[in-house]
DNA sequence: AAAGTTTCCTGCGAAAACGCAGCTCCCGAA
DNA sequence: TTCGGGAGCTGCGTTTTCGCAGGAAACTTT
């Protein structure tokens, strides 16, 4: 197993912990946090449980989900290192969704009284964390047009641009960096696996896109986004 | 017109501002706000217009759209007495939706620095916002799910108990708070006016709902909910 | 390398949603 | 009371999406 990765020489510079707390509190959360590593497909927490405090993940990349009309998993959002996943909840609350590793992933847990202490002794700390959820919300709100709006090739294409967007793609060669089942693009975008396979494919002979055998690569970035964009512009 | 009402003797006790500011940040915000009076069908922002600060509805009812395909608007949310409209935004960014008043309105206007100053000198008031903005997320991701893979008739249930939620009912005969045309329930679920329309008269026939004028009386939102409930839970 | 398992691909009929067109109803103005 | 305009209603043909089913490909296990 890997060692433990302590707060002050945590890689993962994006952390608000890292970024927003004083030195004294880093400490202090370092102390308190509780680091686990989630197996690929292991659940951080499951649909339904208590919450109790947020996890920030340190290295991987999770998946949020709902469960849906039969057994339908619908993902709500993605995650990768830096992240935060869970939402501060008032007591007694529970979570409307699952988390699960879409990889190997480290976590760190900061139960809900350690966060409250935390705000209210690192104002920036909280505002940096008010102004993420503000801009989560309006990220939220983009997508919700989309998908209430967009035709399936349209919704493809914005899920790719999704991906792009939180995982990115490698340097050289523009493959997604994440590798996700048809199933799981559906789950996405809020469709079904084969009609997600059919727009992979008119993608593919369209020379937008190429598989590389599990994974994506994005060859046309350009024109994706213009199918996206010219959407938003309402001119089709 | 009608007098400009002052923050420390507001009625609207839902406000962040009377609910989380010292006494002297309520004056000191109760002098600096721009409090203006909105004609139903006004535009509090456009689309595209710089972020300067944040509208509090002191009353009235206002929608948050943004344009879509075709000229279609698409209703990203609705704001009741108390609401906060706009994010709170870093330096330079521009709204991605606009705001228009669902009948006359009266809101109040802070400023980004201003607001800055408040949230550092009013701690709680800064974790109000945070709060605030981690439940709309919620309910946004909640609704996503909805708006992604429901049928047109559980979306115009999901619609009808969103405004439900929102704007609540008359106490005495169950009849909705808010009259929106079939053209603004459509852009709110992401579907034409026609499939309301069809929707709304088949809830009628089955006696879920009653058309009293414009306006929908909600007979049975034990069985709207149940449409709902029971997508939630996967069980048909 | 072969067998087994899982994921992916694609054709096709069924179902849902769309959107036009024509009609009715309601409300305000003359 | 009548007229005119706008919103709402609904029938129907078209388009899109769905989802099953059968086969291909890829990955695992032995």
């Amino acid at each position: 197993m890997n060692a433990r990765v302590e707060c002050p020489t945590c890689p993962t510079k994006q952390c608000f912990v890292q970024q927003h707390c004083t030195p004294e509190w880093i400490q202090i959360i370092n102390r308190s946090k509780e680091q686990t590593v989630y197996q690929k497909g292991q659940l951080l927490f499951r649909e339904g449980d208590r919450v109790s405090g947020l996890y920030f993940v340190q290295n991987g990349k999770v998946k949020v989900v709902s469960n849906g009309l039969n057994d339908k998993e619908h993902i709500v959002r993605l995650a990768n290192d830096g992240y935060v996943i869970g939402h501060c909840a008032v007591a007694g609350e529970s979570y409307p969704v699952g988390a699960i590793a879409l990889e190997d992933t480290v976590a760190c847990f900061l139960s809900n009284e350690l966060l409250k202490s935390a705000y209210l002794e690192n104002p920036t700390f909280t505002l940096a964390f008010m102004f993420y959820y503000s801009a989560e919300l309006r990220k939220m709100e983009s997508r919700l047009k989309y998908v209430a709006q967009m035709s399936i090739r349209e919704k493809v294409a914005e899920a790719l641009l999704y991906l792009h967007d939180i995982f990115g793609v490698s340097d050289t060669d523009q493959i997604l960096s994440v590798t996700m089942s048809r199933q799981e693009l559906a789950d996405l975008v809020g469709t079904n696996a084969e009609q997600v396979t059919r727009q992979l494919s008119l993608f593919q002979d369209e020379k937008i896109i190429t598989k590389q055998g599990k994974d994506l690569q994005l060859l046309r970035i350009d024109l994706l986004r213009k199918m996206v964009d010219s959407y938003r512009h309402g001119v089709k």
